[in-house]
DNA sequence: GCAGGGTATGTGGTCAGACCACAGGAGGGA
DNA sequence: TCCCTCCTGTGGTCTGACCACATACCCTGC
């Protein structure tokens, strides 16, 4: 009651939403002009495209110019945008401390991998094994090398069917992407470690297309926090203001 | 290289993003004024306002009319806000399944009551245990009744220290909240689900308190699973238009 | 009749300037 | 000394305009 004053792109947002809820703006569908949109709803344009950046950063929206069917403002379905933003800005910000994003990429990557070994979705499994086919190019950078990485990791999410701890571990790898690539200069051997992160993968997958869920938890558990551990520390040893103190 | 054209606004957020992640800008610091931004940036203020808009949908700012120390836009740290509201558009059109939700707060649940019992957070404890006194009041609307069951749950979360899991486990509540609100109108008796739900809490959290991580994480998959059969088939038979029978 | 290129059109992207409502603080009057 | 009033700075909103871009159309030349 103390405050019934809704700002105008929200209203714009909650007309949008209706529609999408209701169904009348389907996957792929095209939203009116600003323009027009703005003339519907009574609005100013400006209006019209604070509520529009807002679905944008949600991944609900996808803009581009031009003319044509293509152009303009275009349903898409990106649930893992809007979280990854989330996620870097209140990591950027020391909001959320990265320990808490490695334990729960921790117990969501167990339960996927379980999951994974019971479901055997070959389609999703056979994708996992042709990203660890790319990962084994010996010339690969680190930068493409931990692209794939998460790309894996998703596809073992991805492979347990549920679409919300896929968008989820997508966000996760995404916000801290930044940090893991920060970390590998600070490794005292690149390859050694592409090495055994290679070796590991293959067996978490061997794991998984053989049913075996638990080893398959218990393997990515140690991959990750080996990786981390070693991250962590070396990060550490090589520019300490990096990892405060703080609890 | 095919696209090397960022969008002012997007320049505006990379900007205050960097800000953040330096320190300049602390939690609960205020931003310059739209116009001063503007000013000092080169662009102009609607591309101010758009970067603002997406940071407020994130839970990054809150911004506030008037003069004063607490008017403008204020760093405030809300990790579930621009979650909620990302799961809750692409719920809202269809592009993620309630089951998938459903099962993620059940794996998130269930860690979260095994990892609770074993830390023991007395405070976070305390007041879950003051929620469910709460929610004895028989009185109490079904509405009033949910919005402290998602705070008990999200208590649960809290207690065990991981603000990523709490922030996720909020959003999820917050997204399917007037879900939950729409089924209890269809359950064949609302008075004898919330008294089943409440003795359910007690035992969640007499479980968590005596230290049996096993038995709390039991109950409440049971708890959450019993309450959405029974709310998906009660909506099912009031209106079956609502249960699409979609794989 | 057909193919090519130039142009018309509609789109989002951006800007400048203006006015309003609001909240706090400074100043003057009782 | 206290209270009230006005001033000032803030976000919120609107209008109108121009630009860059991509498609679709039409006109020209063959």
């Amino acid at each position: 009651m103390t405050d019934a004053r809704p700002r105008t792109h929200e209203l714009v947002l909650r007309h949008i939403e209706g529609e999408l809820s209701s169904g009348r703006l389907k996957l792929g569908a095209k939203l009116p002009a600003e323009r027009a949109l703005a003339g519907q709803l009574g609005v100013s344009r400006p209006s019209i495209r604070e509520a529009i950046r807002v679905l944008e950063a949600m991944g609900v929206i996808r803009t581009s110019v031009g003319s044509g069917p293509d152009a303009g403002a275009v349903v898409v379905a990106d649930p893992a945008a809007g979280i990854t933003s989330a996620f870097r800005l209140h990591l950027a910000s020391s909001h959320l401390p990265m320990f808490d994003v490695v334990q729960t990429r921790l117990l969501l990557e167990a339960w996927s991998v379980r999951e994974a070994a019971a479901q055997q979705d070959e389609g999703q499994l056979a994708i996992a094994a042709d990203l660890l086919d790319q990962m084994d190019d010996r010339a690969m950078s680190a930068a493409d090398f931990h692209l794939l990485d998460a790309e894996f990791h998703v596809s073992l999410a991805r492979a347990t069917g549920n679409e919300v701890v896929a968008a989820i571990m997508t966000s996760l790898r995404g916000a801290i992407h930044h940090y893991v690539l920060g970390a590998v200069p600070a490794l005292p051997d690149w390859a050694a470690t592409a090495r055994r992160l290679r070796r590991q993968h293959r067996a978490i997958l061997a794991a998984i297309d053989s049913g075996d869920g638990e080893l398959a938890a218990t393997l990515v558990v140690r991959h990750i926090e080996g990786f981390y551990r070693e991250a962590a520390v070396s990060t550490a040893a090589a520019d300490p203001a990096q990892s405060p103190p703080s609890a």
